[in-house]
RNA sequence: GGUCCCAUCGUCUAGUGGCCUAGGACGCUGGCCUCUCACGCCGGAAACACGGGUUCGAUCCCCGUUGGGACCA
């Protein structure tokens, strides 16, 4: 009985699933003159996180119709942020560049219906019109010589759109409502410049019809466009997908975010030493919210994403937010997690470390205490020279001859035991301490400069079991044969 | 200039008419913990842009002002 009605209702849900009228396709479009800064990743990342969380479809298209400013290495730098951060793409991604004939041919089809024209007015002509209306205070739009007349395609003729010309387009936002745009406000904009190439607008409506895109959540710098491509998709008797305009990405002076604002491109904080994971969780909650929690990781993220919590104010990028977070996410990581993104950063530094227990250990003493890979892998050294840098002014400070006893007590202790552990250590040094009247206080310095050539390090302990005895027993011997020479 | 969007601590934000003496996070700051540095814990300063309405009652609804932003030139 039961079973018979699942079966039903999973059924139905099929039937709906075939004819893909319930399936969420999102894209994201970017333009490869450039890497892929903050804001370009935030509305990826909104898009792939929407479509995740619905198990939709996530599409990718780069738009380099502007062949000037294109160019591979920028198409490239985009895969590489994209693939960083964790961004797959279900499809795609498709070329503007290479889908020119199929924009060709939904131009025709608009000339065809009546919905469209060409039009021969001389940019000079139409330029004086545009200072003319400024100067009476008027709006700078087409008049609509040529709306009317019937022309022939011609060597030099542009294509305009038949725009209506009373009555509102209404934008209905999933985010900020309902916008109406009058359209009078609008006029018939160019489809196809006159050497045939069709213009953005045409472009990315005809890619969002052919790849069914049925929502588009992007920047609202798009929402003035947005008007104009509804008409589009009217005009081709196409249905019009749903908008969502998620608010800008500023700068610190609440300008849009440019160079002068810092590092801006996704990879540069790869570069600097920063957590996927904490980078896809502060570009979220940048515009987006989920009650008082901050802290998610990617499942999370997919799992909560939902488009009623995105905010309609621009915000501003808080790149101290962004650290704080990436320490609490290489916190929150595995230790073998960590290894795969710290392993760079400790060759770049000429450390040949690899996978496996060692590492582990060793990030296992450094993450309470490192907020990028950069400062886990300054802190990581040590562990990996055969012999200890002194930094001269805590060796002078420390490795002073009133510790020479004691360090020499600790030597043979730690020589003599087998059992290499946290609690055996401290338990020998406990020992020593009662023996000798001193306060861990006034060896741990020393100590930890002998081990580490540093004054600050992971706690003494923890560092001692990870090097091991050897290494150990080797650096204290060193420190007192420093002092020996010294005094 | 025209059109459109937006407005809570310095910043990201919670809040959808009474739960607000406005909550959280980062940052700042006082303290605790402590072998250094961190982590952690406890505490503090810090905001509803302004003016009108609507309502018994507005951070929340409406209008205007101001201020920011985007697009079109």
């Amino acid at each position: 009985m039961c079973g018979f009605i699942v079966a039903k209702n999973s059924f139905k849900y099929l039937a709906q699933g075939e004819k893909m009228n319930n399936a969420i396709i999102t894209r994201f479009p970017p333009s490869p003159t450039g890497y892929l800064h903050l804001g370009g990743a935030r509305t990826a990342l909104f898009n792939w996180l929407y479509a995740r969380h619905t198990h939709g479809r996530f599409v990718l298209r780069i738009e380099d119709t502007d062949v000037e400013r294109s160019t591979q290495a920028s198409v490239d730098a985009i895969f590489e942020a994209l693939e960083w951060l964790g961004i797959d793409w279900d499809e795609g991604p498709y070329f503007q560049s290479k889908r020119i004939d199929i924009y060709k041919g939904y131009i025709n089809k608009l000339i065809e219906s009546g919905h469209a024209y060409y039009c021969t007015c001389s940019p000079e002509r139409l330029e004086e019109m545009r200072s003319k209306a400024m100067a009476s205070g008027g709006k700078p739009k087409y008049d609509g010589t040529c709306r009317e007349k019937g022309l022939r395609p011609s060597g030099h003729a542009a294509v305009r759109f038949k725009a209506p010309l009373s009555g509102n387009t209404i934008v209905e936002d999933r985010i900020r409502g309902n916008i109406v745009f009058d359209n009078n406000e609008l006029d018939d904009f160019i489809i196809a410049r006159s050497d045939g190439m069709p213009t953005y607008n045409l472009a990315v409506v005809v890619d969002d019809i052919t790849m069914n895109i049925n929502m588009i959540l992007r920047g609202d710098d798009h929402i003035s466009n947005t008007p104009k491509q509804i008409q589009l998709y009217n005009a081709f008797g196409a249905s019009v997908p749903v908008f969502g305009h998620v608010p800008m990405v500023l700068g610190h002076d609440r300008t849009r975010l440019s160079k002068r604002h810092g590092a801006m491109s996704v990879t540069a904080y790869r570069d600097m030493g920063y957590h996927p994971e904490a980078m896809i969780n502060f570009l979220v909650r940048l515009g987006w919210s989920y009650g008082d929690q901050e802290f998610f990781t990617r499942q999370e993220l997919v799992e909560k994403f939902n488009l009623e919590h995105i905010g309609k104010a621009a915000g501003v990028f808080n790149p101290e937010k962004l650290l704080a977070l990436n320490a609490e996410h290489i916190r929150a990581s595995s230790d073998e997690t960590i290894s795969v993104h710290l392993l760079p950063f400790l060759k770049q530094k000429g450390i040949h470390a690899e996978k496996g227990d060692y590492l582990n250990a060793v990030i296992g003493t450094l993450k309470q205490r490192s907020k990028t890979f950069i400062e886990m892998a300054d802190g990581a050294e040590f562990y990996f020279q055969e012999k200890v840098t002194l930094d001269e002014s805590a060796a002078v400070k420390f490795l002073t001859p009133a510790v020479l006893e004691p360090l020499r007590q600790i030597f043979q202790a730690l020589e003599s035991t087998d059992k290499f552990d946290q609690p055996t250590l401290e338990k020998i040094f406990t020992e020593i301490l009662e023996k000798t009247g001193l306060k861990f206080g006034k060896i741990a310095q020393p100590i930890r400069v002998a081990l580490t050539g540093k004054t600050v390090s992971p706690g003494i302990f923890e560092m001692m079991e990870t090097l091991g005895k050897e290494q150990v027993i080797g650096r204290v011997k060193a420190a007192i044969d420093y002092i020996e020479k010294a005094s």
